[in-house]
DNA sequence: TCAAACATGTAACACGTTACATGATTTG
DNA sequence: CAAATCATGTAACGTGTTACATGTTTGA
């Protein structure tokens, strides 16, 4: 997976894996962001299959390393990208593990912890909020968010907002 | 993750890992479901660090290892489940992964994957509910669906449903 | 000049999967 | 009696994290 999101992120710009974590961070944290332990193993790992390239600055930054992409990353990538969707292993998520056991909790605990589950969503979903109108709201206009960026912004906080409102209604909290 | 989840199965009743495995199978294949490569080991380890103990059965099936909960790992689970669940960690879904890179294919490719998505969610959202009803509408009754068991069930189907609406929605399709 | 941020990399560890290996029991 | 299912377990592998190790550049 990680793989794949580097050459991704290569297809727009040379970047390196300094970079490309400081571009997760901010443009895809709300549902993938790598630590620099996978990020640069990974580009190692491309770099010896031939799928990127390095070209190293010599200007001031010393040991720096910004990568490209080459036409055998770009087919590479396309064809993952190119490839039906896998929802079975995405699975709906980590939270109902704990939901599916609360019969053994007494109730009062329940619905403190169902409390403090809707809060935290939605400081969450205060967040998405808060990025988006960074990204879009440009005074800054840099990076023109694509539509297909912005398409993963709207779907997380529509889904922060049905999972609030959801748990509201189901647990009457 | 495991440990915890067959400690709470070891809550309700004693039973063996291959039992555990058609549970799993069954009551929380829809968000998750471990292999025998990472339940025997489990088991193995928290028979080591000395929670569930070992009651292997003299009758007829021989080498059958039926396991139970003693008070220690009671404590161990009930202090488990009465913690935050984090939210943080389970994200939104691998789904965004690609499509937020959807700008690097034509436009056709497009429609024809995200229609292959919702119909997959949809195949995914038949199946949660005849599961549901085999569960619940009861000629058999031997198990009687708890209600945060059915809580995880409804949030499943509702969240599928969110989502295929979302997509048709947000996508004209 | 000193702290913060930039920048790369490795090693140990955690946790899960698939494939393999093995054998008992049930049922048509 | 053969095949399906029951039943347990290990080994190799994949993929990620955290913590450590190291050094540079920038800006108050």
């Amino acid at each position: 997976m990680t793989e794949f999101i580097l050459l991704g992120f290569l297809m727009e710009r040379n970047m390196s894996g300094y970079d490309m974590k400081q571009h997760m961070s901010i443009s895809t944290a709300h549902f993938v962001d790598s630590s620099f332990g996978s990020i640069y193993p990974a580009l190692k790992q491309l770099t010896q299959k031939g799928y990127i390239e390095v070209n190293p600055i010599q200007e001031n930054k010393k040991g720096k390393k910004i990568y490209s992409i080459n036409e055998q990353g770009k087919a590479v990538f396309l064809k993952w990208l190119d490839t039906p969707i896998e929802v079975a292993k995405s699975s709906i998520s980590p939270v109902l593990v704990k939901i599916f056991f609360y019969q053994y909790l007494p109730k009062d605990r329940v619905r403190a912890l169902l409390e403090q589950l809707v809060a935290d969503i939605q400081a969450h979903r205060k967040n998405l909020d808060e990025l988006k109108i960074r990204l879009e709201g440009g005074e800054t206009l840099e990076q023109k968010l694509d539509p297909y960026e912005k398409c993963t912004l709207d779907f997380g906080m529509d889904m922060y907002d049905f999972t609030i409102r959801w748990c509201k209604n189901y647990f009457h909290l």
